[in-house]
Formats: structure tokens, C-alpha cells, sequence
RNA sequence: CGGGGUGUAGCGCAGCUUGGUAGCGCGGCUGGUUUGGGACCAGUAGGUCGUAGGUUCGAAUCCUAUCACCCCGACCA
């Protein structure tokens, strides 16, 4: 991509509501735009890293044998009514009629749809287990969003639901999610950790939330030295006790901040009974089937992962979340016939080489070029100016480490392959 | 919903107390000089002062209502 055709918009100045880092950084870089309380548009280079969140976790659940869909984000509220949730669910339930005064709300979760689906299409346990995925948008109307991405009203979701004929298999597929989820948030880098969890509005009798521990994080996590433990949530439950500062006294546990990027729940048969989802089973018996969803805020964790990898020249994304390979940055290039040209020869063959590549082409001087791209966060920096142009050369600086060094295309693809 | 605060150019803000010509910085555009780390000079465009009503000869400024946004709290995959 040249950014003459790929705009960014950066900017200087913040908003002043824009508190914490996440929310300041994504604003200067020009991810994201708001367009009112707890909803923003995402620009070029914020969805870009929104597909490589969504391809990390399309992979590993593919693995797990967990296949995408797409469900409507309006839906009916007889559904609703159905599964009890209409009157439950308070006023974060965006509600709302259509033109022959029929009840409709904005889907903040699935769990009514796909079961209504599954009921229509599953009759035997011949056709079980059974793993489904979307990655939607999601709304919730809530109280009050804040920081930015983090608590947003429309964000994009991922969101999985399986369907058992028996605990047993609902309890392996609950390991492989977890550990599938362990595999993602690997692979994207971030510091996290798991702990027990409340299944809330959701319903059901066992959860897991996935944590990116972060200063800035919303739940409170009581932790042991290896980092697991629970929920603020549950550790009131267990031992009894409102206050953080006494359970740690008491247990001995450490006070972390999380945000959490990831939920899993035994739901059990609270859906398929309410809404009639039954199979025939082995023994010819007719049964409810058990279920299990599993979350990741996809959105979410674009904020997250800026909170865990900032510096004071901006967001530096680590490999697998940066929006491209490596920048080119040229200098002179519109006025020099010579560098443009090296420039193009250094772009495609790098493109021949499966790198996705920018190609600042723009006519700004060589600083608002680097500040940009350190603020946006790539880690490879190409530069090609007068010099690179007559050696037939370029210039590989390393945003992280700081190091600047002229060599040859070849060893600069191979250093930017990594 | 309770408490607090803010709405003035794309962004950050001043002006409001004490009513009288709409301002500054950044950004944008044009021209020139620059150019290996956010350059400089000159010029220029851009504002129903959130909205509606009221007081007044006159309202960004005073009064009333209303909307939006932010912070603290309650709530929450």
C-alpha cells in the first residue's frame, strides 16, 4: 500500500476527554473517530489490526473444530420472552419497534438465536457436538461507556456457542475453548492470566475470565504468585468478605488490575430448556441439550494490547497485532526522479517477497514522517533517500532498539521476516 | 438515576466575573526559502459562540429551559 492511497490521520492534539493511554493513542494515530458516547468509527489502520485480532482467533478455533456464521444484530423479542430474558435483562437492552409495532432489541449477546437456530436444525445426538463462531458487532447500552474502545456500546465481538448431549462432552469442549484461548492470547502477545469467574447475566454453573493485566483495567483480581486466581466477584463469595485489603490479608494473594478480553461459560441447560432445544439421545430418550458459549471483545483487545506496549514516541505493537511488516519511508522522492524510482524497485520487490508493506510516498520532510510512524507503532523503518538511491541500497532503522544500519535489499527483507 | 463539570474554527484553549468590533496556539490552503528527526517567512480560508426562548438600545457574556459530552458513584459479557 502507498498512503497515497491508504490515508492516515494522525493528529497532535488529543481530545481532552481521551484519558487514559489506550484511548489518547489510538485517537493520535488515527485508529479511531468518535462519533458519540461509547461508539467510534475505525479507520484504516485501527481495522486493520481489528482483521489480525479476527484471523488469530478464526485459526485457533477452526482448530478446535469451531465454525463461523454471521447472525442479524437485530432481533425479535419473542425470542427474548422466551428464554425470560426480555424482563432480566434491565435497560442495557437497546429495545426498540418496527413499523407494525412489533418488540425488537440490538443483539448484545446470542444466546436466544443461535439456540433458536440449533433447535430448527438438531434433532439427534448424531449431530453433536456442535461448535459455532461470529464475530459481530455487539450492542449494549451502557451506563456509562468510558476509555475510549474499552467500554464502548457497539464493539465487535467474537462470540462461540457449543451444544452437547451430555455434561461430560460440555466439560471437554470447555478445555479445549480454555485452551484455545490460552493459544490466542498467546499469540498475540499479551500478559494475561485466567481466573474464576461470575457467569452473571449470562447464566450457567461454571466460568473463566481471560484478563490482560493492566494499571487501567476495570476488575478487580486476587491473584496467587503464579498469577491465577478469581474475580473480586468470587473471592467475596468464598471468603466471605467485602473488602480487597482484608482477603489479601487473610489468603494472602496479590491485588491486580485486569481487563478482561474473555469469557467462558458453562451455560448448561438454561437455554435448551427454556427454549425447548431438545435431541433424542442413545437411549432413545428425549433430552435438553447442554450447552457452552465463549467470548473474546475483540475491540477490546486492540485497547488492551496498547495498554501493555506503549512508549513515550507511542504505540509499539508487538509483531503479530502491527498493522504492517515494515514502512518505507522516503525522502526526497518528489523531486528526485532517481530516489522514487529506488523506492518503487525496494516496494515491490519487498510486495514479490509476501511483505505487507506502506510506502510513505507522501510530500511531508523525513520527521513527520518517522514521528507518524512511531506513533502508529511499526517496528521496521525502510528509509531511502539520496544516498540508498545511487548505493541502490536502504536504510533498516528499528524502532524498539533505535538501531540504524544501510544494507542490501535482500538482508533487509530478511531482517524485516524476522 | 444521584453528585460535579464542560460546550467558542478540524484539535487544544482564552474571552464570560464587570454586556459594546470573535481571539490565540496547533492544524488546513497559496507562494517562497528549506529538507537525513515534527523547519521558517509571508499571505489566506474557516465561527448560527450547543439549541430555543427571555432581559436589554445592544448578549459568547445575565436569566430560564433543553440537548450533547466528560468525570465520580451505583451497574455490567
Amino acid at each position: 500500500m502507498k498512503v497515497s492511497n491508504f490515508p492516515i490521520f494522525t493528529q497532535k492534539d488529543v481530545p481532552s476527554e481521551a484519558e487514559v493511554i489506550s484511548h489518547q493513542l489510538m485517537i493520535k494515530a488515527g485508529m479511531i473517530r468518535k462519533l458519540s458516547s461509547g461508539q467510534y468509527t475505525w479507520l484504516p489502520i485501527g481495522l486493520k489490526i481489528i482483521k489480525k485480532i479476527e484471523n488469530v482467533i478464526r485459526k485457533a478455533l477452526n482448530h478446535i473444530g469451531c465454525v463461523e456464521i454471521l447472525m442479524p444484530s437485530v432481533q425479535p423479542s419473542e425470542l427474548w420472552k422466551e428464554s425470560g430474558r426480555w424482563d432480566q435483562y434491565g435497560p442495557e437492552l437497546l429495545r426498540f419497534k418496527d413499523r407494525h409495532d412489533r418488540d425488537f432489541c440490538l443483539g448484545p449477546t446470542f444466546e436466544e438465536v443461535i439456540t433458536d437456530l440449533i433447535r430448527k436444525d438438531v434433532s439427534s445426538y448424531k449431530q453433536l457436538p456442535l461448535n459455532l463462531f461470529q464475530i459481530s458487532s455487539k450492542f449494549r447500552d451502557e451506563i456509562r461507556p468510558r476509555f475510549g474502545v474499552m467500554r464502548a456500546r457497539e464493539f465487535i465481538m467474537k462470540d462461540a456457542y457449543s451444544f452437547h448431549e451430555s455434561q461430560e462432552s460440555l466439560d471437554s469442549t470447555y478445555e479445549l475453548y480454555k485452551s484455545a484461548y490460552t493459544n490466542i492470547f498467546q499469540e498475540l502477545m499479551l500478559d494475561f492470566t485466567i481466573v474464576d469467574a461470575d457467569s452473571g447475566n449470562i447464566g450457567g454453573n461454571e466460568s473463566n475470565e481471560f484478563h490482560v493485566i493492566a494499571e487501567t483495567g476495570e476488575d478487580d483480581l486476587l491473584l496467587d504468585n503464579n498469577l491465577n486466581g478469581m474475580n473480586f466477584e468470587i473471592a467475596k463469595l468464598k471468603y466471605k468478605e467485602n473488602d480487597i485489603q482484608s482477603i489479601i490479608k487473610d489468603t494472602g494473594m496479590v491485588h491486580k488490575k485486569g481487563i478482561e478480553v474473555g469469557h467462558i461459560f458453562k451455560l448448561g441447560q438454561k437455554y435448551s430448556e427454556s427454549m425447548k432445544a431438545k435431541i433424542t439421545n442413545k437411549d432413545s430418550k428425549i433430552i435438553n441439550m447442554f450447552m457452552g458459549c465463549y467470548g473474546i471483545g475483540i475491540t477490546r483487545i486492540v485497547a488492551a494490547a496498547i495498554e501493555q506496549n506503549n512508549d513515550e514516541k507511542g504505540i509499539s505493537w508487538p509483531k503479530p497485532l502491527c498493522p504492517f511488516d515494515a514502512v518505507i519511508i522516503e525522502i526526497d522522492g518528489d523531486k528526485n526522479i532517481e530516489i522514487r524510482k529506488h523506492s518503487e524497485d525496494v516496494y515491490n520487490s519487498m510486495l514479490k517477497n509476501q511483505l505487507d508493506i506502506i510506502y510513505d510516498d507522501r510530500k511531508v520532510s523525513l520527521g513527520n514522517k518517522f514521528k507518524d510512524w512511531e506513533l502508529i507503532g511499526l517496528n521496521n523503518i525502510i528509509i531511502i533517500g539520496k544516498n540508498e538511491s545511487i548505493n541502490k541500497t536502504v536504510t533498516y532503522k528499528n524502532r524498539k532498539n533505535e538501531t540504524k544500519e544501510e544494507m542490501s535489499i535482500e538482508n533487509m527483507v530478511n531482517v524485516v521476516r524476522g
